[in-house]
RNA sequence: GCGGGUGUAGCUCAGUUGGUUAGAGCGCCGGCCUGUCACGCCGGAGGUCGCGGGUUCAAGUCCCGUCACUCGCGCCA
């Protein structure tokens, strides 16, 4: 017999009867009757019952161990009587009469209970990693995440794309945020850079001919956490194919996603095939936001044009002074409170925004102030233009344009979700697309790259040479789920003298462009295919597929918000030889320990 | 860096207007129990109320500061 197992522990069924066993796993729960004793055995499969009778040696032994000890039992299968199975439990009609037990390892008391659903301290599950993991939950996230993972590596290469691996060592690539950076030994005073996304390597790799690259690839940024955002490092699926147009690089992964989705979905529905495409502009419009939530039925309206003339004067002042009015409709609203409206405006200053404005409707009948001012004839015309009905409300973001269409998309996921119109047990995806090339930066007062630099400018050099930089649009776009963003990708700038024209409008020079992305340059002097990507991220798509709203509940060993490993206790000091190695010298010390 | 929330037993939480010896459930320890599967019953141990200062006859409770965790803003395409 195995030393430790001759079946695992969600495996054995009335059919095993008659039979001895041996299992090993955790002593999950006790049940003690004094003449009887119960433990659920528990390993990564399941759960076994284990009786024993108070006569027999086994039952000292098992009696004295703790939960979340590790045991191997031997014993005989025995059926249950008809009025004791379980039918919770696919082991439900056995249980393992046990002759023998051996104690491999004793659990202390614990700081962290694995059995139930409680809800527990964040930093005493990160600190007990290992003993929240054996938790059901978040033990079944994870195998979720290799699932996807397999999944995603499959439908790749059924695509037609190879897997590489590319360096985690390296320089800085064109991402805007935080390098994490590693010194050099050999070379005093110099450093290698975590790669923020490998970026450069796979526009190169295809400049190599590879044509279709994929990669699970690790990703590193340091930037402060979010619910949806891990701090230090996550994990892409970086892809880039060569001679391809927008459409093409669309067509390649949707069925992949879509595929993916489904096969994860369990019972929500995933969109249909083609995801919708929406250019930026009217995503900011629409939606409040470069990434909409689709299960949100409530579209803003741009209504500035009716406030050029009106009673209400602070719009009138607000659009002859350049700025905008826009509307998110409050549908059904005729039975809310006042307080509804108010509790709005009130979250709305909270938020830091001068104020949401409203207008109620009840059976046709408009209330509050602008209503008031603007006018029964004016309200009217704004609510045909908008198709709204005798019972629906709306709310008013007035302003300068940035401002206003922030609040706007901010009060359209407010109201849906006060009004719980958001659709339960679906995956909305869409594009975004034609986002602009450039934008004016208002702190440095001058015009900058509004994304990735080496996107491609629509119209090409061309339109460098002879637009207006803000009005240029790129071949970039974003894949969103529920309104999280998957990623962004791009078809690249494969040509020097476009990227040179498009560094310049940004103020960069032609030595810029060479020094401090000569890799990429120099590999465009020899011959580059046209090329594109994207990379959705990895965490997301479980965290969308496992339904959970923090990023930490599908990463194995993740970091808090402060971008430290309580288990591990990392970041750490390290020893005076080690930096002097490194010729590093700590000039500040840290305030404490 | 900024704003909100939280911090009381190993764990999850309650604790009224500031008022006797700070409670409950789970877990732990001891006892009882032969059919439980969240087993049940009896008993017990376990507390720097995050930390520091202040107000008060009296502080878990009020005030100031500080720390930790968390959510958001900034940041991150």
């Amino acid at each position: 017999m195995h030393a430790y197992r001759t079946h695992n522990c969600a495996e054995l069924r009335a059919s095993n009867v008659g039979s001895q066993v041996r299992l090993s796993g955790w002593v999950h729960r006790k049940r003690d009757h004094g003449g009887l004793l119960f433990v659920d055995l528990r390993d990564h499969y399941g759960l076994t019952q284990i009786v024993l009778d108070i006569d027999s040696e086994a039952f000292k032994i098992l009696d004295r161990v703790r939960a979340e000890s590790v045991v191997t039992i031997t014993g005989d299968v025995v059926a249950r009587d008809a009025a004791t199975i379980n039918p919770n439990l696919s082991t439900g009609e056995i249980e393992v009469r046990a002759r023998e037990v051996a104690v491999q390892s004793s659990a202390q008391e614990l700081p962290l209970p694995v059995f139930g659903e409680a809800d527990y301290p964040e930093e005493t599950r990160l600190k007990y990693r290992y003993l929240d993991l054996r938790r059901e939950r978040l033990h079944s996230n994870i195998v979720l995440r290799s699932n996807v993972i397999s999944s995603v590596r499959r439908r790749m290469i059924d695509q037609g794309f190879t897997e590489f691996q590319t360096p985690i060592l390296t320089a800085s690539s064109p991402e805007g945020a935080r390098d994490y950076l590693v010194p050099s030994r050999v070379h005093p005073g110099k450093f290698y850079a975590l790669p923020q996304a490998p970026q450069m390597f796979k526009q190169l790799l295809m400049v190599a001919g590879f044509d279709r690259y994929f990669q699970i690839a690790p990703c590193f940024r340091d930037e402060d956490a979010r619910a949806d955002r891990s701090p230090g490092e996550f994990y892409q699926l970086d892809f880039e194919m060569s001679f391809v147009t927008q459409d093409d690089v669309f067509n390649a992964i949707e069925p992949v996603l879509h595929g993916l989705f489904e096969e994860f979905a369990n019972g929500r529905s995933v969109s249909a095939l083609p995801f919708p495409r929406i250019p930026y502009r009217e995503s900011m419009l629409k939606y409040g936001s470069d990434k909409p939530d689709l299960r949100n039925p409530v579209l803003i309206h741009d209504v500035g044009s009716h406030f050029t003339k009106s009673g209400f004067g602070l719009f009138e002042k607000i659009v002859g002074e350049g700025g905008v009015v826009r509307a998110i409709p409050a549908p059904k609203t005729a039975e809310k409170s006042r307080k509804f409206f108010d509790d709005m405006n009130e979250w709305a200053r909270g938020e830091g925004h001068a104020g949401l404005g409203y207008v109620t409707r009840k059976g046709g009948e408009f209330g509050g102030p602008i209503a008031k001012n603007h006018g029964e004839e004016g309200m009217i015309a704004l609510y045909e233009a908008m198709g709204l009905g005798p019972d629906d409300g709306c709310f008013f973001a007035a302003g300068k344009e940035g401002q206003a269409v922030k609040l706007a998309g901010a009060a359209r996921t407010r109201v849906a979700e006060q009004l719980e119109l958001i659709e339960a047990g679906s995956f909305n995806f869409c594009w975004i697309v034609d986002f602009p090339m450039f934008e004016y930066d208002e702190d440095n007062k001058k015009v900058d790259f509004s994304h990735n630099p080496f996107s491609m400018p629509q119209g090409e050099l061309e339109a460098l040479e002879s637009m207006d930089p803000l009005d240029i649009l790129a071949f970039q776009y974003d894949i969103v789920c529920n309104g999280v963003e998957l990623s962004s990708g791009a078809i690249r700038n494969h040509k020097p003298e476009i990227m040179y024209k498009a560094f310049e409008i940004a103020g960069y020079t032609q030595e810029d462009v060479d020094t401090n992305f000569a890799g990429m340059i120099n590999a465009f002097k020899f011959g580059a295919p046209p090329h594109g990507g994207s990379a959705p991220g990895i965490d997301r798509m479980v965290m969308l597929l496992a339904d959970e709203p923090n990023i930490r509940e599908v990463i194995v060993f993740p970091m808090n918000q402060k971008a430290e490993d309580l288990m591990m206790a990392a970041p750490g000091p390290v020893s005076a030889k080690q930096l002097r190695e490194l010729n590093i010298r700590i000039v500040e010390q840290p305030p404490k320990a």
